[in-house]
Formats: C-alpha cells, sequence, structure tokens
DNA sequence: TCTGGGGTCCTAGGACCC
DNA sequence: TCTGGGGTCCTAGGACCC
C-alpha cells in the first residue's frame, strides 16, 4: 500500500458549467429596474422611443443622482408591436417566456405572440462590461476558467479547495453568491465528471440553480433527455436520429457503435457513442488564440448588384475597414480574405484568397475581398454581406513582408464582371 | 409579416510535392 | 507507359454554438 493515497487521495474530476439566466435581458434590468416582472425582449434595433429614452437618461439635468434610467416611466418604453424591421431576439425575460417567445426568434413572429412586450436595443458594450465583471469573480475562487462566450464558462474543480464537497455543490454556491453579491445576476452551475455532462446539468435548475452529476446518474438523469440536449447535435443531426426512431439519448446509448459509424460516419458516429454513455474527456481550455475575425450585415432591405451598387460598394469597404481595425486593435494579423453572402433566397455563398503574406491593412483586404466578389455570380438580390480574415498569426510572429514590397492579389479568372472594384479607396 | 452577428470545426475535392 | 501512395495547403460549403 502507498501511504501517500491515504494523506493525498487522488481527487475525483468534477467540471462545472455556468451558465448566466437570461444575461443580456438580466443586465438591462439593472438599468431598467421598473420593468421587472414585465416581459421585454433584447434585440433588433434601436427603435426610436428608446433613443429618445437614452437621451433623457443621459441627460445631466435629470441625473438628480443615482440611476436616471430607472425613473422613466414603463409607458414611454418601445412596444414589440410597432417594431419595424428584421431583428431576432437575443434575450428574452422570463414574463416573456411564458408567451412562446424565445431567443433566435423574429421580432416581428415575437410581436404577434405578445405584441404589449418591451423592446430593447442590444447594448454589447454593457453585456462585455458584465461579463468581464462576473468572470473576474470566478477566475479570483477557481483559476481554470474556460471562456464560451459572453454569457457561459467551464471551471475545473478538482483541484480548487472545497470543489470536492458533496460533489462541487458547497463551490457552486460559493461561486453563485459572489457573482450575485457583486453584480446583481444570477447563474446556474451543473457540476459533473467532464464538460459535456456539466453542460447539460446547468439547466436542470434554471434559473439560480445548481445540479450535481455523477457517473452513477447517467441512466437516472442523463437517459431520459431529448438527444438534442448534447451539446453538439443540433436541428439536422436530431432529425436524422429521429428518422431512425432514436428520440432520447437513452435509445441513442442503446445503438450499437457500428450502427452509428455506419450512418454517421467515423468521426461522428464515434462521438455519438461516446456522448451517449456520458463520456467525454476534453479538459478545460483556459487560453486560446482566435482562428478568424469577421464583420457582417444584414442590409435593412435587400439591396440589387447593378441598381445598389453605390450603397452596397460603401458597405463593403466599411467591412473590411471594421475588420482592419478589429486586427489592429487585438494585434492580429491574417491571411486568408474572405467574403459572405447571403441572397434573398437565404442560400450562402462564401468565397477566399490565401495571400503570400499575413496582413492587417484594409486597402489589402479590399482589394482581395474585391477579387473574390468577382468570382460570385450576382443575379439575386442580396440579403448580407460579410468580410472575414483568417489563418491569424500575432502581429510581429507571421513572416514579414519584404521591405518595399507589396501585397499582391490575384485576379479572378473569368470574373463575374466588376461590379463594385475599383474605385473605393 | 419569417429568420442577427460572430465564431469554431469538419468534410471533401483538387493541386502539388515527394 | 502506367501505376502507386502519403502529406499539406487551398477552397467551398455546412453544421453547430453562443
Amino acid at each position: 500500500m502507498n501511504s501517500d493515497n491515504r494523506t493525498h487521495p487522488q481527487p475525483i474530476r468534477r467540471i462545472a458549467h455556468l451558465d448566466m439566466d437570461a444575461f443580456y435581458a438580466s443586465v438591462e434590468l439593472l438599468r431598467y429596474p421598473q420593468l421587472k416582472g414585465l416581459p421585454v425582449v433584447i434585440g433588433g434595433g434601436r427603435s426610436a422611443v428608446q433613443a429618445a429614452l437614452d437621451a433623457l437618461a443621459d441627460d445631466p439635468e435629470a441625473q438628480a443622482g443615482g440611476n436616471p434610467r430607472a425613473h422613466i416611466p414603463v409607458e414611454a418604453f418601445a412596444r414589440l408591436k410597432d417594431y419595424v424591421g428584421r431583428g431576432v431576439i437575443t434575450t428574452a425575460t422570463y414574463p416573456a417566456r411564458q408567451f412562446g417567445i424565445g431567443s433566435a426568434m423574429g421580432l416581428m413572429k415575437a410581436a404577434k405572440l405578445c405584441p404589449q412586450a418591451i423592446q430593447l436595443p442590444v447594448d454589447f458594450e454593457e453585456y462585455r462590461r458584465f461579463s468581464r465583471q462576473f468572470k473576474q469573480i470566478i477566475l479570483s475562487i477557481a483559476p481554470q476558467m474556460e471562456n464560451r462566450g459572453v454569457d457561459e464558462v467551464y471551471i475545473d474543480f478538482t483541484e480548487v479547495p472545497g470543489g470536492q464537497r458533496e460533489g462541487g455543490r458547497v463551490l457552486a454556491r460559493l461561486i453563485q453568491k459572489s457573482i450575485f453579491d457583486a453584480t446583481g445576476l444570477t447563474c446556474s452551475i451543473g457540476v459533473a465528471p467532464n464538460k459535456l455532462l456539466a453542460k447539460m446539468a446547468s439547466e436542470f435548475n434554471k434559473p439560480n440553480g445548481i445540479a450535481i452529476v455523477h457517473d452513477d446518474d447517467l441512466q437516472t438523469m442523463i437517459w431520459p433527455l431529448a438527444c438534442r440536449k448534447i451539446n453538439g447535435i443540433g436541428p439536422k443531426a436530431d432529425s436524422r436520429l429521429q428518422s431512425h426512431g432514436i428520440h432520447t439519448i437513452g435509445e441513442l446509448a442503446a445503438k450499437d457503435e457500428q450502427w452509428l459509424i455506419d450512418h454517421f460516419g467515423p468521426s461522428t458516429g464515434a462521438w455519438m457513442h461516446r456522448a451517449a454513455w456520458g463520456r467525454d474527456d476534453r479538459p478545460v481550455v483556459t487560453e486560446s488564440e482566435p482562428v478568424s475575425m469577421s464583420r457582417e450585415t444584414t442590409f435593412e432591405r435587400d439591396l440589387h448588384a447593378v441598381r445598389d451598387r453605390a450603397e452596397l460598394g460603401a458597405i463593403f469597404t466599411r467591412l473590411c475597414q471594421q475588420v482592419a481595425s478589429d486586427l489592429q486593435r487585438k494585434g492580429y494579423v491574417g491571411k486568408t480574405i474572405g467574403i459572405k453572402l447571403r441572397f434573398d433566397d437565404f442560400k450562402i455563398a462564401t468565397r477566399d484568397q490565401t495571400l503570400a503574406w499575413h496582413t492587417a491593412d484594409a486597402k489589402t483586404i479590399r482589394d482581395a475581398a474585391g477579387q473574390c466578389l468577382k468570382r460570385v455570380p450576382l443575379q439575386r438580390r442580396l440579403r448580407l454581406l460579410g468580410v472575414r480574415v483568417g489563418s491569424l498569426a500575432r502581429e510581429g510572429e507571421a513572416p514579414q513582408l519584404p521591405a518595399g514590397a507589396r501585397h499582391e492579389v490575384r485576379e479572378a479568372a473569368a470574373p463575374h464582371g466588376d461590379i463594385w472594384t475599383g474605385q473605393l479607396f
């Protein structure tokens, strides 16, 4: 017997997934507490009423002290029924969800379900502020944290003091309380042997809940769930599974691994089998480098490549400038320049070109993206235009463009016209 | 009354090299 | 002349996630 095993028992792997509850909406309710308990949706552009509200809220004379936004009467807010435009909902408050409103739903459709719901525009700056704040708090308690966007993280509890107590519940409660005390926001936490199960567990007791899952709970807690609850099984994979009569994770687990490989390929099939059996050994990754940066925009109305060429050209140039300044601000350069188009029939086309040297220069990006554009047939009207820079490297760590040399952009072979290229710089 | 923006990863074919 | 592999990079599309 190794006595060390008794003094230092091997810790059991405990991974937490933390998900802020209705994050954007909750942040907005801190600014507008008078909306608490009402159906509110965040999404879409700025309504005229909202712009007026902000002007009032930011007026120094209106700031008698405290939060001037809190004194804006509820009647003054924009209602969903008055909204005009193409936006989708990013977050709905729990009262709004009672009406069947959910995220990713079009605002126009949501207006039918609940016309009197209050609409607020998104304010990413504000959400990022709160995001940094709650993540700092987590890091001060548990340093092994993986970012999953503004409102989600994975945390490795395994080596954290108290991380093993009650399967992780004690530490989860501490984190919840610390975040609430500092920000006034609630979150839900799942703790499990791995990321896959932790992610599912964090949904069990929403909002403001904690769920603990152990290996033994697989059959009782995981297998009854729909396959769709597995992070990585989306609408396509789910409907293919359903067509084979597989609806729950338990039914998926009952399938032979070879059968899944035969129907979904060696990689996806084997992964599905492992996931259904609750197996996942991915580590919590505390640092990662970006792979690409992009900017895209959906137009207020569909635009015609020829008739609206001036407008499109200006938008195209602006997107290139935005990506370039994003790259520069964050200290990256990229080598693969690409565009993305969405047509009025919602079909998507992408084109890209890889340069000989990395760049973060707006003009170079604009030139390369312009050549990509020439390779796309533009018969249909456009709904969206995007510009992407990939194959990123940290500025200074990529091979440098030789002194005096210029970026060479390959001309498109068999171009579909030179629609908006040329005269924009 | 349809359906945002910013990402990651995977697949598959072709070019090109050894 | 006709036949291989393997490896890497590039490109286009698509699924999925937050």
